[in-house]
DNA sequence: GTCTATACCCAGATAGAC
DNA sequence: GTCTATCTGGGTATAGAC
């Protein structure tokens, strides 16, 4: 695959930011454009319309996504240890796409639901495979949207302490073997 | 304190469900008013600007917040069971001002995240009070922001088995207490 | 207290030069 | 492949009638 043009992903990047940092109604062409150092008319020549810049964005997910999970199964400390830690690793290649994403949904752009499903179901699998408990799988993923759900709102580090969350589920997971 | 006209609560609540629905930019003036059943010039004397009636959608908000964490410490099931059945009931009146205010914060109105960082600790208090376990209270509204996110972006009823979560809560502390 | 009409502005998109 | 210039639609807000 041929590799696309610096300028398309350095603006795909500085969508994602714009939305994640101020909302998707403040990633304006216009904006998007001076953030990634070329005019409206270049970015419309990449993107030739605002629907298929997020169309861009969903298709980065996606990829990035599809690594994550690999990531995830192939992780030494477990996927539940992977899906925590990533939630809140701000400063990651897929934070920024994800909660773009996030907000592109509930701005009203129903393929991003779609995708975001799809990330979801993918991590769910993924911890079932680990864990073996469909109810503490859940439980897992639900937690990491949380997590995610603080970094969108809020726009930072999330502060949650991913030790003490391990730890619980290590706890749960002992106590339901056990009974 | 003087009972506001009927039209200006309607619109407040029209706003709230187009912003759920459709997100914060299909909520034009012209729709909500359509929505609440006046006129964009009728809305317009209720609420001077858009920024009005967020402020007036947030001022609703921390109403409804108050009212919550009273029955929440107030349920005879214990506020945990409260928070979590909450989060997932679809229909309540609080949950589509909660919701809009997220996605008003993600669509870039600061004053909305504050509204949402003080609903989260007065949660978390409430929850610590009875578990008395700082790091299951966390957890626990994690598990509850969680819920709400779903709901957020898909936009229904979330398919969370509340009592499978309740158990999970239970055996936790049972097992954490016995060690 | 609510309406219509209208002014204003800005984002999205097109045309065509370089 | 990127630019400038320009058009258009729609969302916000004002003025003033009823």
């Amino acid at each position: 695959m041929a590799r696309p043009p610096a300028a398309r992903q350095r603006a795909l990047d500085a969508f994602a930011h714009i939305v994640v940092r101020d909302g998707e109604r403040a990633a304006a062409l216009e904006a998007v454009a001076r953030a990634a150092g070329i005019s409206k008319g270049g970015l419309l020549y990449h993107f030739g319309s605002k629907e298929a810049l997020v169309a861009g964005l969903l298709e980065h997910l996606a990829r990035l996504t599809e690594e994550d999970v690999a990531e995830m199964r192939a992780d030494p400390e477990g996927a539940t240890a992977h899906i925590l830690r990533t939630s809140a690793q701000f400063g990651s290649d897929f934070e920024p796409v994800y909660i773009a994403t996030v907000n592109l949904a509930q701005a009203g752009y129903d393929e991003a639901r779609a995708a975001l499903r799809a990330a979801d179901t993918a991590w769910r699998e993924a911890v079932l495979d680990e864990v073996g408990d469909e109810a503490v799988a859940r439980a897992i993923v639900l937690l990491s949207d949380g997590i995610y759900a603080h970094a969108a709102v809020y726009g930072g580090p999330t502060g949650h302490d991913i030790a003490e969350l391990r730890g619980l589920i290590a706890q749960l997971l002992a106590a339901r073997r056990d009974s």
